[in-house]
DNA sequence: TAGATTGTTAATCGATTAACAATC
DNA sequence: TAGATTGTTAATCGATTAACAATC
């Protein structure tokens, strides 16, 4: 929770620096968040001090702060398997790069779409995965393929030693116990919103 | 987080059913993922009496329950804001429409696609928004429109009466506080996994 | 020095877990 | 009846908030 709550400071932050604001105070970014401000310096002092007493936060400072603490200071290279409608657009998307995420190498079925290249980019069997995961040093998985292919390429994924997966497939990951590995299944994020319309009188 | 728990338990009651199991205890729906067997009980009893003392649960019964609480059981009418590449690989992205969320109304800033139809799902301007989702009945907007555009089309979405956000834009986006809408900021999910990455020893 | 705001300790609140009577 | 497992109460744990000394 405190993680997520860093990244949002950081975009605040990211835009408080684009409008030339050079210090900010706990309770005025508490306040953009409904949060409290107790809750914003104990986020923000659990990683370092980056405060000034009778001052606030340096927008700049904390900004770099929070994007190495969050890893983004850094690019991470990404592989993305399937490269269908979905995947391609994914791959066209600015959003990821913006980030820092970029796209190393793409995987698919298809032999009709292996051994050739999007903008530089090389597309491999999913047989090669394993092999380029590891000689191109991808930590990151995006995953755009059909429901029913979504374990099998998690294991292979999960093999490959990948470290983190974004996955659109609308199907949960089952990721053994004793593997570090961090998901995020897009389609429990729709069912939560769904939940929400569902029930608008509670929580 | 409950819900998110019972999206989870759906998923897992589903594959049950397929493989033909007839009834599962709060001990095995917990064992698979890491969870205590009373948080179980507890976050289904929280929605009524579901179980059979010394049975379990029925799964079939049991995923028709939380499916009609999540708001599984319908269709949802969902507006997709911004046709590019990645807003039209969303269209054609089995995911949504096999969970009921079915698309409604396309909304676009080019002139070149609006008053066009995919597949006959109608193309609208942005101008038009507003009158659309109220006639159609929209509650849930998914956004893949760039950056920049992302805060003025929310602001759109929130003055149309839209009711839950899936917001792809590499933005956070920032709705008043008086207004009771729920959204998911892509983004962040992806910033959560590179902090994973960066700070491997940590939690 | 006076005013502001941090970092942190102690108090509060909420969520998770253990334990067990109820009951199939 | 004996065994199993629920729903729920009480105990524990962790996260949020209030309060305040430290300090710019």
């Amino acid at each position: 929770m405190t993680i997520r709550r860093l990244s949002v400071y950081t975009r605040c932050l990211l835009q408080l620096e684009e409008d030339g604001v050079k210090t900010v105070s706990s309770q005025e970014l508490a306040e953009r968040f409904n949060l409290n401000s107790a809750q914003v310096r104990k986020d923000l002092a659990y990683f370092g001090e980056f405060g000034v007493r009778g001052i606030g936060y340096y927008v700049s400072g904390l900004k770099a702060e929070l994007q190495r603490i969050l890893g983004l200071d850094r690019e991470w290279a990404v592989a993305l398997v399937g490269f269908g409608n979905l995947g391609s657009a994914l791959f066209h998307y600015k959003g990821f790069t913006r980030q820092g995420f970029r796209i190393a190498a793409i995987f698919d079925e298809d032999p009709a779409k292996v051994a050739r290249e999007v903008e530089s980019t090389p597309i491999f069997s999913s047989r090669e995965l394993g092999r380029e995961i590891k000689a191109r040093g991808i930590q990151i998985a995006i995953m755009a393929v059909p429901a029913e292919a979504a374990q099998p390429v998690a294991d292979l994924l999960v093999s490959a030693g990948i470290r983190a997966i974004l996955n659109f497939a609308p199907a949960r990951l089952k990721i053994p116990k004793d593997v570090r590995l961090k998901h995020v299944d897009l389609s429990i994020e729709l069912e939560t919103l769904s939940f929400y319309l569902a029930k608008p009188s509670s929580r």
